[in-house]
DNA sequence: GCGCAAACCGACTGATGGGTCAGTTCCGGC
DNA sequence: GCCGGAACTGACCCATCAGTCGGTTTGCGC
């Protein structure tokens, strides 16, 4: 009576790791279960051992692919100091994440959407994960504003605006990244969040002259 | 030889219109054709009088969503003179396509992204169509900015960044909403884009008091 | 009222794919 | 070496649904 040993963790990332893959290849709805299997090189029926349905798996895959993200963020964030910077940072990152067009990105940023807002969507019972992460999001940005408050290169009373101003930055970055994935090189996205982070920077910096080179007194949105 | 008489646009319409309202209630993959048949009042068959292909309806039903969207904006936006309140009420109306929480805006949005960006969606072989609507609502946000300069009311230099400033009003719009909701009523969006927008004006305006009631001296986005 | 073709219909088909389960393999302990 | 049970497997089951098709209804012209 002792059972064979295996590893359970490390399989279930595999399979988490496949199906991850798959469906920012293809999207979750033309990933099926049996294409898993074989990216996750396991049987079909071993896949049901790790998960009980199809949508367990995205709401791991997900969950994997924002910790990623979220760690990679973090990491990259904490080796700047200058507050400017790291604002800029900030959003730099967001915009890698489509910018050398990455339609993976968008599949899967969709997938997600669809199940978090359809009654019969995988993520709809547990949009509390969702609304966890983009507070998670959130609060990174807060950070910046205040420990540049804290510094002396923001204005004091950006504090009281901090939450106002994450929510509509992190929505502007959503936002410009889905029209250019839909108008694909229309524009130039790189310039428009620059266009756009210069008008921010100016208006919360402490030192008018932060807002970087070329400082024309173009407005901005 | 004189066959029997029917008004075959009109038909068409109904089955369009039956569809984009289960499409917008449960989305394209929750609907089946059956159902739209139902909903249409006609028989499946009947249904394949007048398209080819599911995907099809999902074309027609969002050309239609859009048209009377684009009319309702146009409609409303000529009736109102002042730059400034155009520019305001454009925002507004872009709000209130979610703010009285309509997912039903969100499942069209979002089925309407995932056909379009997905090689297998519907809209994927039709994709200028999705680049032609959103350079149709850019020239409504240029066309409001650029009268504003003639009439004074915006900066004159607001002109060489128009299309910037329309191509990141527009993203933020779409970004803040689909932020909103999912968050559901994490954050209250009208005072969002208030404030976004309080900022952008007092950017453009030649008046700078242009930027309305309580125009404190916060930061904004 | 009759002929005819357009319009309509819904039962049927074929394919797809999530989930199951009976059987097999594997491994550690004795 | 053989027992037990966990781990694994893929053929199978079954629900769903897009799209088809043979048959029916409708209403205009004569």
């Amino acid at each position: 009576m002792s059972p064979r040993y295996v590893d359970r963790e490390k399989k279930r990332q595999k399979i988490v790791r496949a199906a991850l893959a798959l469906f920012s290849r293809q999207g979750y709805a033309a990933t099926s279960v049996g294409c898993i299997a074989i990216e996750a090189e396991v049987g079909k029926g071993t896949i049901y051992e790790y998960f009980s349905t199809k949508g367990d798996i995205l709401v791991a895959a997900v969950m994997e692919w924002i910790r990623k993200l979220e760690m990679r963020y973090l990491k990259h964030l904490e080796t700047i100091e200058d507050p400017v910077e790291r604002l800029k940072a900030f959003v730099e990152m967001s915009m890698d994440l489509v910018d050398p067009l990455d339609q993976g990105t968008a599949r899967l940023s969709i997938d997600v959407l669809q199940h978090t807002l359809l009654q019969s969507g995988a993520l709809y019972k547990r949009r509390h994960l969702m609304k966890e992460i983009h507070t998670g999001m959130r609060k990174m940005v807060i950070n910046i504003l205040l420990e540049g408050i804290s510094s002396g290169a923001f204005r004091p009373e950006v504090a009281r605006e901090a939450e106002k101003i994450a929510i509509n930055l992190l929505g502007y970055l959503d936002g410009i990244s889905l029209h250019y994935l839909i108008s694909e090189n229309d524009f130039d996205i790189r310039e428009q969040i620059r266009f756009s982070l210069q008008n921010v920077i100016r208006m919360i910096a402490a030192d008018p002259a932060a807002g970087t080179d070329s400082v024309s007194a173009t407005p901005g949105f």
